[in-house]
DNA sequence: CAGGTAGCCTGTTAGC
DNA sequence: TGCTAACAGGCTACCT
């Protein structure tokens, strides 16, 4: 669920309610969400630490906490991390919660319990990314248009599953390749070495524009995406493709159709993507 | 190496 | 209406 909008929405919503404040202890209630390091060295590390940073790369959302210590939290698909009142009933999937020295609660709740914590030290960060094969985030000033085009020209195969491919692109997931596609005028199962140096660029130009109004739009609620607050987004209304089998395409009204790429559902107007 | 599938889970929905 | 199968935004391991 969560993808890059939604990641950076979570970060944005929580920063003002955690930043700077102290978890004075944390309960977990589903041990194997935790990566690493064991369960009990976790909790111990944990606690008493302040939250003095909060930052993000690809999907993983960062918390950085004092004495250089650094939380990574994977949503995956539909995992949720919510700043909510201590006496506030809980979501029968909170598997763990972080009790704040403001009295206030950070939950962690995840229906189908997918998702992750890593703890580590801050040093440990980029080691971290390279074993998870994560590359450079999709909205990193530093990914230039030929910085793109060379990560993704240079691969084989179809357009989508590479758009998908962390380790060349960090952020995007299902909707959003849907929806970046549809915008350069692609078809998902184009492989990628029919595609033009201006359409390598078209690509690149959809991506930063999808994902930026999608932020702005505070991400996309299909079902069970909530920000920091426990508030969906609103970019679902704006979404040209995605989930839209059988209803007109925005841009030339044909009927949108559905298929598989790479075991995903792709969304495409056959008339607009080739 | 590209591409496919199963698996991790629970919940919702499409179809019979 | 009631049941079952398919499917859901992610990612990994393993297979061909």
């Amino acid at each position: 669920m969560p993808e890059l909008p939604e990641v950076q929405t979570v970060l944005t919503t929580l920063k003002p309610r955690i930043l700077g404040v102290r978890i004075e202890g944390v309960e977990v209630f589903l041990e194997k969400i935790i990566k690493s390091p064991g369960p009990k060295e976790f909790v111990a590390l944990i606690k008493e630490r302040s939250i003095t940073g909060l930052a993000r790369r690809g999907k993983y959302l960062l918390l950085e906490l004092d004495a250089s210590y650094l939380l990574a939290i994977h949503l995956r698909m539909t995992g949720q991390l919510v700043y909510s009142r201590s006496d506030k009933p809980r979501d029968r999937h909170t598997h763990l919660v972080f009790y704040l020295s403001d009295g206030a609660e950070l939950r962690f709740q995840d229906m189908r319990q997918f998702g992750t914590m890593n703890l580590m030290l801050l040093g440990q960060l980029d080691l971290f990314c390279s074993q998870k094969g994560l590359g450079p985030d999709a909205l990193d000033p530093a990914l230039t248009r030929e910085l793109f085009k060379q990560r993704i020209g240079d691969r084989r195969g179809q357009i989508k599953p590479l758009l998908l491919d962390q380790s060349l692109v960090a952020g995007i997931g299902n909707i959003y390749a849907n929806e970046i596609l549809w915008r350069a005028r692609i078809h998902p199962e184009r492989p990628v070495s029919s595609l033009t140096p201006g359409e390598l660029a078209k690509l690149y130009q959809a991506m930063r524009q999808v994902l930026t109004e999608a932020v702005e739009h505070r991400g996309t609620t299909l079902r069970d995406y909530v920000d920091g607050d426990g508030n969906p987004g609103d970019f679902q209304s704006l979404l040209a493709v995605h989930g839209r089998e059988g209803e007109p395409c925005p841009q030339c009204g044909q009927k949108i159709a559905r298929m598989k790429t790479g075991g995903r559902s792709s969304f495409v107007c056959t008339r607009c993507q080739e």
